[in-house]
DNA sequence: TTCGACGTTTCACGAACATCGAACAAGGAG
DNA sequence: CTCCTTGTTCGATGTTCGTGAAACGTCGAA
């Protein structure tokens, strides 16, 4: 791949609430937020983004460097996942705060995954080919 | 004065998330609040902010126009208060988070208001003409 | 090996932003 | 009236940001 070069996450200490408080500030990143607030790992093939490839991958590369999301790679392919643990330990009721006020708003609503398929994530190697929609 | 033209407080309703977290997206502008936190209004001669004049102003009116703070004119002078009532209405806990995280990394703690005068607020016109430390 | 799917990086561009100094407007004090 | 104080507005400047197109790297499959 190309390598993720630049990608590091920083430690629970280390994050900062101004760098949070800026990749929080656009509606689709808040949108990604909300569809990793189950918790659940995606892969960024199942995100359904109104935006280039290439804008996407900067908006979550904004969201690592932040320290909100973690970026797991797996062959080809890259899965995120929620800090939502070490977010909450570092600022306590932040994120909740901010995903209660985006559910409201329906900040990011256009952003969400793909239909169908309620279990398409890592945990399926072979079998079924998995038929796109 | 320059009459504050531009400067309209928007409705409780119309206070919108993005706009939030892009007024706190500027430690400046969070020191402002830590400053305003305690509820007390403070006239912008009290503030003591490591920028121009001019950059102060705008900043004021950053947080103004995102529903964060409200604005009164008293002859020459004005005064700014936390519109923290009407924020935590609408983002329940969101203010509060994002006080308790800045005060923890002491974000924007280059921003205060004048030492001594405990008392120093809009509540005396006459009388003794306070010495300016 | 060749091909295709997937994600990253680079580059360029326009918009938004932070900052300052200067010019301006409105009151208050003398 | 003339200053002085206070705050706004207006360029100007340099920076950051969101965006997409194109080129590239990497992996898996044919």
């Amino acid at each position: 791949m190309g390598a993720m070069r630049r990608a590091r996450h920083p430690d629970p200490d280390e994050i900062s609430l101004i760098d949070v408080l800026g990749a929080l500030n656009d509606p689709i990143r808040v949108g990604l937020v909300r569809v990793l607030a189950d918790g659940r790992e995606r892969g960024w093939g199942e995100l359904r983004v109104p935006v280039a490839k290439s804008t996407l991958s900067h908006h979550l590369r904004v969201l690592r460097d932040a320290g909100i999301t973690r970026t797991r790679q797996e062959g080809t392919r890259c899965f995120v996942e929620l800090r939502g643990g070490d977010l909450d330990a570092r600022f306590p009721g932040l994120l909740g705060a901010v995903l209660d006020a985006a559910h409201r708003d329906d900040v990011g609503g256009h952003v969400g995954v793909v239909d169908g398929l309620p279990e398409a994530r890592a945990d399926r190697k072979p079998g079924a080919p998995q038929i796109e929609s």
